[in-house]
DNA sequence: ATTATCTCGGACTAAATAGATCCGCAATGT
DNA sequence: ACATTGCGGATCTATTTAGTCCGAGATAAT
């Protein structure tokens, strides 16, 4: 059970662009050089953001990435599941129902427990990441970030 | 972000020897057959449990798997963390201090955010499962499904 | 209006990992 | 002694992940 490593190139990314002034953009390779990350493959991964609808894109000259919605709208749970996708990591194939121990159809109306029982977990996870927003991770950083964010990844203070 | 599938399999088969009869034992070829699955990697996946000390193996004939403890005291996470390994899906390699915006090794004496708020949902995951024992499980089951499991894995009544 | 340039967007390739199998060895009970 | 069972390693394939490349489209300056 493994994230890729995007997710957490993502989050970051998410996190620089919350700081920046609003309808403020930056590029996929301004995001790769201000984290030192493969330019072509960051970029990649953020288009799913978009498809995701969490970000948005702007073509062109000047063009690039921003918010597609007040950070505050914007939780972890929408970030990593845009890259990751949104299934749970356990799948029930009902095994229940094959083999030598197969048990009638009539006793599989109700769910498998253990999947209950994984499902569950996963919702505690699930809402555990709902529960925090770009904007609480904003908040949460020194008063001096942004400004310096804006600085250093844009070039605009 | 994704089980093996062999976690399905190991833990119904836990979920089947927590229903044999005290210092009764199953095969691995038993298992196998009992829910349809792959024999010689389910075996391979059942090691992984004995060496994590959840299950107990005895060779030679009549030989096979039991439970190494009271299912009372094997819980879901116990399992899953032996097949999958207790590693943290999400894995923060710091990014923050690399590239054109590295933070000054000064400002990241405390641990990332982002990472704490990912960790905070892996413990809330992990806590979940490890409110499920073995015994929770079968205590689930209707009270005709031990001696069925017994007649039908094993042979013995 | 045109052109040059900068951007995303999707197609494509390579590396890593999961899934699955097989064989020989050690141990145990009949 | 022999059949049966777990154990560990070597091997093979398939799927996923990581990473690269080039083209379509939009913008801004000329």
């Amino acid at each position: 059970m493994k994230l890729p490593v995007s997710t957490e190139w993502l989050l970051h990314c998410a996190a620089s662009l919350a700081q920046l002034k609003s309808g403020d953009t930056a590029s996929a390779a301004q995001l790769a050089q201000y984290f030192d990350l493969p330019a072509a493959y960051l970029a990649k991964q953020l288009q799913a953001l978009v498809k995701a609808g969490v970000l948005a894109a702007t073509t062109g000259p000047r063009g690039g990435f921003r918010l597609a919605r007040p950070a505050s709208e914007i939780t972890l749970l929408q970030l990593v599941e845009a890259v990751d996708g949104a299934s749970s990591p356990y799948e029930c194939r009902e095994i229940r129902q094959q083999g030598r121990g197969a048990l009638p159809a009539e006793e599989c109306r109700t769910p498998c427990i253990l999947a209950e029982k994984m499902a569950e977990a996963h919702r505690a996870w699930r809402r555990s990441l709902a529960a925090t927003s770009l904007a609480d991770i904003v908040a949460a950083l020194p008063p001096s970030a942004p400004s310096r964010t804006r600085l250093r990844l844009t070039g605009a203070p």
